[in-house]
DNA sequence: CTGTTTTGTAATCATTCAATTACAACATTC
DNA sequence: GAATGTTGTAATTGAATGATTACAAAACAG
């Protein structure tokens, strides 16, 4: 029934190259500090989701601080990129050529938080604003944005208000998981449907995704 | 030079009715919660920054998360019947009621996050989505805030998709202290403004205030 | 005054957890 | 095929911390 000994036989655990363990390990700790935030979050979770032991992840990265500034600084990197590579496509001049870019960048965005790990990681960072290191990386990130909203999309400050508004707008629904109750409260649906309008559909398709694969 | 004993004498710690030093613990965990979030945050620290013993803190909430519950419903409770003041205030007809409404219910709001203990409370239950508790009670609330705006105030979809979202990016701009770097980042005061137009020197004038008051 | 309730603390316990140590197995080089 | 480096774990430890216990002193009731 199983190999050599009468134990359990823990699989020899396959030995993967550094490099790609470190990246097993942030996306395990993006979901673990995302959910439990730095202090709730041990090690040892870590270690779990990402299939190893614990020991492991604080060699990968000297200390847990270590670890979930990193997580943080991915997140917040992964965001501006999204927002960059954007604002890097050709557009055409026209009426529309605002609107066409907000939707474009509200598409990116909303696309990078499906992702609950980068989501609660970043809203995580927002909550860290009292530490020096978090805070002044989720500062000098939110400044990064505005700066690429004012200076390269060149949009005005009602207009750069508004899109940054709605996306921490989605950020605070998608986190207290508003879905989850759309079949005891209708109003849930209708809340997210006059937030997300179009997008809607894209958010609800990816966490019923994500849904399905932890079933 | 001092009484009795050579030791700092730590003073007698005045006898305080049971009631008051409730409220007391919870405007002090309501600070230190909101800052450090739940598993951040110690029994100690709370009962140090409320001027009592850490066995007094426990004793009087049985548990460190009643005593979590109780902050988050507390903030939750305060936001929500501070939007029902200023909706049972009379109204005058007019073009511009709408507008008046949403400066009243804005104000409001910011008088309500400029303390911060409310502000990072309301944060840290929007982060606590997993949290079955805490997670349905930030579901509920807002939802029920939801409801005030279009039932009560009778806003469209869109206005009131603006004022939540509004309201969150204020959030999250005071969350980061982004009135801690104005003057090493002039976009930082300039992304202040652009949110909070004329509501800022409201809210910094709250935070100098405070900052005074720790200093 | 005497007894009881209320308000409070000091001391301690049991658990959790990040970090360290020591070691093992695999891979690579020479 | 030894020597070296890489990838991994088991076992342990030391500190932190929520909770409990036992006790003290003030307030109050009769």
């Amino acid at each position: 029934m199983n190999e050599t000994s009468g134990i359990a036989a823990a699989q020899p655990t396959e030995r993967i190259p550094a490099a790609e363990r470190r990246e097993q390990i942030l996306a395990a700790a993006s979901v673990v500090f995302g959910e439990r935030g730095y202090s709730g979050a041990t090690t040892d979770q870590v270690a779990r989701a990402a299939g190893i032991s614990q020991p492991y992840v604080v060699r990968m990265f000297g200390t847990k601080e270590n670890l979930f500034l990193e997580v943080v600084a991915r997140a917040l990197e992964r965001l501006v990129a999204g927002f960059r590579q954007v604002l890097a496509e050709p557009r055409e001049h026209g009426d529309d050529e605002r609107e066409l870019l907000i939707a474009r960048l509200g598409a990116a965005y909303v696309d990078l938080i499906e992702d609950r790990g980068i989501l609660l990681s970043l809203m995580q960072a927002f909550l860290s604003g009292h530490n020096p290191v978090v805070g002044a990386k989720a500062r000098a990130g939110f400044l990064e944005i505005y700066r690429m909203l004012r200076d390269e999309a060149g949009f005005p400050p009602d207009t750069i208000r508004g899109f940054l508004a709605d996306g921490m707008l989605f950020n605070t629904l998608l986190a207290i998981r508003l879905p989850d109750i759309f079949d005891e409260d209708p109003d849930a649906e209708e809340l997210m449907r006059c937030t997300f309008r179009g997008k809607l559909d894209l958010v609800l398709g990816a966490t019923a995704a994500e849904a399905a694969k932890h079933a």
